[in-house]
DNA sequence: CTGAAAGCGCTAACAC
DNA sequence: GTGTTAGCGCTTTCAG
């Protein structure tokens, strides 16, 4: 089924069949009618690749995660999507499993189905790779820091000043000894979780001891074990700050094993996960934006993608993520902060 | 950059150029370096609609669900992704919200941008959507059953005897009067999830109360507030099965709030959501293989794409959910079986 | 082993 | 308002 039948059928050439379609006004009434009539009945569709073939604009867009069962990417992709439906445009998400060669082969397939442009977050590209995404002249945003995103366009959020906030916390409330617990991925979220952790230990004075530093596995299981491994150490921290609620979830099960109370062993996690407003004790957290920074960067990619000649800078934009206090740091103090 | 371009710098025909690209054993060893060379240096890659302008095969495919929140759904999209990037095919993941209308639009999007097979995942056509769908001849392949699963490729798990076997298991602890909370979205899975424990009350002699049967939001407020009803009825019940863990947390929170224990009031979820496992008590829960469920409706889409002859008799595949019993039942006769 | 040339289905100048 | 025609970038006969 083809234009070109189309035409015959409704006894006009294929132009104005053509017409019909792109520019309708530019056809009488008459001709116009008998032509959509034509092309209901038979069902036809505009071969999309022969369309293209010219335009050269596919309304595809592409997403890069690391991991499509982590719920913030799920909202970062859920915002995306949103955007890009209003603007007619479909998503292609792809899972790179933390892996950067794989996030590399899907960049590269990507951009041979030619995706008018790219949504990268927790990326690991580098300096390098990026120049390489430029030559290939496709429109693209990081969300989240990535390892040069000194000029690229990106939407990201406070991880550094968030985890010092939270650590800060937890020393004004009288905790000396604060553990941390980080994923083992190689995605820059991590990094900037620690040094936010060291600011905070730096400007109260305390040492950072590597010791009650830990890298583990971004699930429960991961963060039971670290847990474990703390609550066995000679000196037992009193505090645990965790970078995901996931990994948090896991530790609190292990510290109730062991009979310690928020007020002896006080724990924050990160991302703000529903589950943790209902386990006991709730879970003390940082929430980030992660469905506002998926709407933001398709803004901004669609943006640059419409007008890419306004937007030429590169446009760096930060959504504030912030501390959320509930009972797990067991603070009675400031109970009316409590959530 | 075109395969003219390349042609002109390698000193040979743009069909050359085409067969070192796509058969590379037809090209003399030294051709073929010198055009390889010369595509390298000008970081060329074939048009992608030229080419599938002739072949009309995209490598894209299309994948539905109602909602990216939802951890079962990604594990499914997970599962279909891998096998589709083992396969060198693409998938474009829609949100439809649980909204007929988006779903059949999507559906319409994706059609035209000629994906070359589509999933389904707890889809809400009918049986003339479906009927246009084979008119368009998409392959496709739904997964959870639909309102029309007759006669279609479908892989689903056994979401009605799987509720039956946790209601029934209820009843054989003791419990006597089970209430059922379900979510109020138009999928069929809630529609089979009542059937079996219509089942499993009448088998057990027990008759359907509407008065305990409630629809809320799928969340965890919305299992709290459902909750809520239910302990301020005249009758308290002695049980709680509900359709999905997410509303089985509210439904926790609230229960711990009255007091009452699991001896008193035992609890049953749906989807073994890894949360589950790490709340006090420990949520009774059943499991269904999400991820597996993906690998399989993605291959057997796949072996439609490419042998439809040799598949042309739809296929049912059923991969079995079941119970996994934790302290949320409160039983102590039957400790061994507490996972 | 290589090349010329005919399309794939559509859009957009350019005529009428 | 409508039609003719020349491409878009590639693959694929068909000849050599």
């Amino acid at each position: 089924m083809n234009i070109k039948e189309i035409a015959k059928k409704s006894e006009v050439s294929i132009t104005t069949v053509s017409r019909v379609l792109n520019n309708p006004e530019m056809v009488s009434e008459e001709t116009k009618n008998r032509v959509l009539t034509v092309i209901e009945e038979l069902n036809y569709t505009p071969n999309w690749f022969a369309r293209n073939l010219q335009n050269s604009k596919t309304n595809l867009i592409g997403m890069l995660v690391p991991d499509m069962l982590e719920a913030s990417n799920m909202e970062m992709a859920k915002g995306v999507e949103k955007i890009a439906r209003s603007k007619k445009n479909s998503v292609i998400l792809c899972d790179t499993d933390f892996d950067k060669n794989t996030e590399l082969e899907y960049i590269n397939t990507l951009i041979d189905r030619k995706i008018d442009g790219l949504i990268l977050a927790s990326s690991q590209i580098d300096e390098k790779d990026a120049i390489k995404l430029k030559e290939r002249e496709v429109p693209f945003v990081l969300i989240g820091k990535s390892a040069f995103c000194q000029q690229e366009n990106i939407v990201y959020t406070n991880y550094d000043t968030a985890a010092e906030e939270a650590v800060d916390y937890l020393i004004k409330t009288g905790r000396k000894r604060i553990a941390l617990i980080l994923t083992q991925y190689p995605v820059l979220d991590s990094q900037e979780k620690l040094e936010g952790y060291k600011r905070a230990l730096h400007k109260n004075m305390m040492k950072v001891d590597l010791d009650i530093i830990f890298k583990t596995g971004n699930n429960i299981e991961g963060g039971f074990e670290a847990a474990s491994k703390l609550l066995e150490s000679k000196e037992v921290p009193d505090a645990f700050f965790i970078a995901t609620d996931t990994m948090a979830f896991g530790a609190i099960e292990r510290i109730k094993q062991s009979g310690l109370t928020p007020d002896k062993l006080a724990v924050i996690g990160f991302d703000d996960l529903p589950a943790g407003a209902v386990m006991e004790p709730k879970l003390t957290t940082v929430t980030k934006p992660s469905y506002r920074m998926g709407l933001t960067a398709a803004r901004l990619l669609f943006d640059i993608i419409e007008e890419p000649d306004l937007n030429k800078e590169a446009q760096a934009i930060m959504l504030q993520s912030r501390l959320k206090i509930r009972k797990s740091c067991g603070n009675k103090e400031r109970l009316k902060e409590i959530w």
